[in-house]
DNA sequence: CGGGCCCTTGATCCGGCTCAACATTCGTGG
DNA sequence: CCACGAATGTTGAGCCGGATCAAGGGCCCG
């Protein structure tokens, strides 16, 4: 098993590790999400995991690349409405609600792991587990609301920051970063559907941030240069991620 | 008992007509939710029901007037991320995060319920309500991706036009309308904060949807004059309402 | 070696912001 | 019931952030 930089080996499990940091889960409560993180399979980038319209049926888990909620307009316009990272699940509600109302897609080539409905109810029968995902759903619905924020309220180049920085709080919970740095596989016209804004717009912004010295982009590698500044210029506050230490590399 | 025009009785509880709207109810379920919202007291407009970095405890009902989830910036610029209208539920789930990450506040005079974690405990333990309460947070959650998709792809005039389709739909399930009607009890400013824009510019957009013969404000009074105009510009598929009959009166 | 996709850059345009003045309504106390 | 002040709504002029349109360049992959 291959080790990975934050620590602990690389199908450990990011699902397990981010839950983790929520409460503490015991050796079979690790058990049940290495069964869930077993039957993995590769989706290539740009394809749709879950459709508009679909009926829902138990649980989608990122184990590697990144995911996302979208919807789109008639004129083909395309909203971006959550990042789904590794560790992160997608919670179609068993029976509550008969038909989802947004499509869940690839951004980049991703590993998932598709959980069936049974199986999910065997994950929440679980009380320490059930906890966590619950706390994990709750910090879901608070990004919303922060995404929510930084639409209606930051400018172009906060409204990147303020990403960036959620990001890499984000991957740090599962390992995924490198001190300052994280891979990021998507598109500026990604990001520009994620932030409310053109591809140019995007461009120009990030060119914005790479003069002032506050990011660096090589390939698909992005690093916050000044973490400082950036936290301050976005006025990102970590709390609403609900993680102990955020900061903690 | 005083009869409002959709129908039941003014004190009949919104909150017990929402939730009947998810699913059916018994006897029992109506009398603990009776229980609920007989400790009622009133608020005025523009006071805070949560501040943020509060710890969490029970949950506010809202039985009349409009409430709003909100968060500020520094420089004084507010964005509201959720409205809060009679029969919604602001659930601070008890145990698992133990501090707010945004504000509570009213936007008009209110009457609210405050519940006790205990109490909102015993409402779970009813299997039905629970099911109703979980479908209900599922579609507050789906109102916040809305509003991603309003903030980031719609234009001033789409995003209003929107808000007043997602409220009509909302205060019909509490028979809170008449017609294609109701009672819209805040200010410009108080729209501008929620669709990211200026009140100049809301004033200006509002002209703009009157003149059209869409909408027709007076007093606190909106009227959707020609609804069908109405969603078809602001592209509104009321699906993520997840109600039965979105467009019944 | 060719064809997409993605990134980059320039020129121009426009939706929505800013600033400012004024009108109206509302709540309040006299 | 009126008078007042404050909050809200209305309107104009000018500006600016980000969109649009368009062209070219790099890079990955077949």
């Amino acid at each position: 098993m291959k080790v990975v930089p934050g620590g602990g080996t690389a199908m450990s499990g990011p699902v397990l590790r981010k839950l983790q940091g929520f409460g503490r889960l015991d050796d079979a409560d690790a058990a049940a999400l290495a069964m869930l993180e077993a039957g993995t399979r590769p989706v290539p980038a740009g394809a749709d995991l879950i459709c508009e319209g679909d009926r829902p049926e138990g649980m989608i888990a990122v184990i590697e690349g990144f995911a996302c909620r979208y919807r789109l307009r008639e004129n083909g316009a395309r909203q971006i409405m959550a990042y789904l990272v590794p560790g992160d699940i997608c919670d179609f509600d068993s029976s509550v609600l008969n038909r989802i109302d947004h499509a869940v897609g690839t951004l980049s080539n991703c590993r998932v792991a598709r959980v069936a409905p049974e199986a999910g109810r065997d994950l929440r029968s679980r009380p320490a587990l059930a906890r966590s995902l619950r706390t994990a759903a709750l910090v879901d619905e608070a990004i919303l609301r922060e995404w929510i924020m930084n639409l209606g309220r930051r400018s172009a180049v906060e409204r990147l920051a303020h990403l960036f920085c959620e990001l890499l709080v984000r991957l740090r919970a599962v390992g995924l970063t490198f001190g300052n740095s994280y891979d990021l596989p998507i598109t500026q016209l990604d990001l520009a559907d994620t932030t409310g804004m053109t591809s140019v717009h995007v461009n120009r912004s990030l060119g914005e941030l790479k003069r002032a010295g506050l990011i660096e982009r090589t390939g698909r590698r992005l690093t916050l240069c000044d973490l400082p500044r950036l936290m301050d210029m976005a006025e990102f506050r970590p709390n609403y991620l609900h993680r102990e230490r955020p900061e903690a590399a």
